[in-house]
DNA sequence: GTAGTATTCAACATAATTATTGAATAGTGG
DNA sequence: CCACTATTCAATAATTATGTTGAATACTAC
């Protein structure tokens, strides 16, 4: 085999990868495997497709090595196949927010509607925890939170909030946080307390710039 | 418009740019171009490709937003449309290689033929450089290196190691490096001055890793 | 075993992508 | 202004992706 062809191989590959991305409605599967781990029924009605049609883009996510699937009870639970894939996930909304202008109007529009949902900067929120001035929502998978995450912060993923609201003080601030600048997740949290009446913004950064700051992080 | 059509929208945006990314030969235009802006001419006979496919290619490619493009006298330069854009493709490399069994088959196929081509650690280099045993080489495009080099490092983008192979000594180790683990121009010049009879390895990590493992950097 | 259920497979129609060819455009250089 | 050239546009044919429907699997629970 000529380098020539294998060279060419080897982008193909990469461009599988690429494919597997390729599509609105796997992004999001993405994107809800990346809250934790789903079985295909619980996918199809997220994303309002079909059952059938929601298993195929699974067998080709499954090809593509962006996740993996494991049979327990009646149910195929599929999860994202690795960090590798949160990061490229991030990368691909950090170009977007950068250079498509479609993509900033987009989440402007849906997320911050009007006034100040600018988001903590992390010296800000590092101070009103301090004063224990805030509640701090880590809205990342619960693996994730046990790993590491900002002191005094409440494990809750985008799913639970609507049930476990109670939890959260009323008359406080939220700031809510997930993996990243460009981790959707927060953006979510977020309108979904400001729907229930509570005052909420979300981190600058995510947990990783907040751990590379140096800043206090708790384990477990 | 309501809530659920502005994420699909948005979902959508980003399957964009993926599409973008979903070709082989778009990827192999990328990779050219993360080494310098190029022409339209050049890069049909660097891909292969009839000069109206290249030049179809890179409209999709600037319609994501990945690309941009100035008309200099006679001919059309494209280029990267920004850094964010080097971060995606080096995720994108790095999810490949630790999930596509392929890729790392390829990669072996395609790199390492037979003998050592162990990457070298950052620890090892830096001990080796200031004992003057390497010669240290900067495979990045220029503006990248005037940002900030190893201390030492020639700057010799892969187009140019053919032609300024005289300027490197020819009895000592060369070290090559470029943006990260997975950049494949360091896998190039590797592969190119081994084919001249040159000793060379490629350093493990690229050169963000190098700065911010705190190693000491030159500027401009 | 049998009934029931979650998931996958297969076949189809529709739609989108790719590369090619040849023509059109726009801008340079004399 | 004219000839020339790099690039883009348009039309085509071949390939590939998408979503639907209904059937096939494989497993659970009784």
């Amino acid at each position: 085999m000529s380098n020539k062809t294998v060279k060419t191989d080897l982008f193909e590959q990469f461009a599988r990868i690429a494919k597997a991305l390729a599509s609105g409605k796997r992004l999001q599967i993405l994107e809800f495997l990346a809250q934790g781990e789903r079985n295909v029924e619980t996918l199809a009605q997220l994303t309002g497709l079909s059952i059938a049609s929601t298993s195929q883009h699974l067998q080709q996510l499954r090809q593509a090595g962006l996740v993996s699937a494991s049979k327990e009870g009646l149910y195929v639970f599929y999860r994202l196949a690795g960090d590798s894939i949160v990061r490229l996930l991030a990368a691909l909304h950090a170009v977007g927010q950068e250079h498509l202008a479609e993509v900033d109007k987009l989440v402007r529009l849906y997320y911050d509607s009007k006034d100040g949902l600018e988001p903590v900067p992390a010296k800000e929120l590092m101070q009103r925890v301090k004063k224990g001035l805030v509640t701090v929502l880590d809205v990342r998978p619960a693996e994730e939170y046990a790993a590491g995450h900002i002191p005094g912060a409440i494990n809750m993923p985008v799913s639970e909030i609507r049930k476990r609201l109670n939890e959260i003080p009323k008359e406080q601030e939220i700031v809510a946080y997930c993996r990243g600048p460009y981790c959707l997740m927060a953006f979510e949290a977020v309108a979904e307390l400001r729907k229930k009446g509570r005052a909420a913004r979300r981190l600058e950064d995510g947990f990783p710039e907040w751990r590379s700051a140096g800043l206090p992080v708790e384990i477990a």
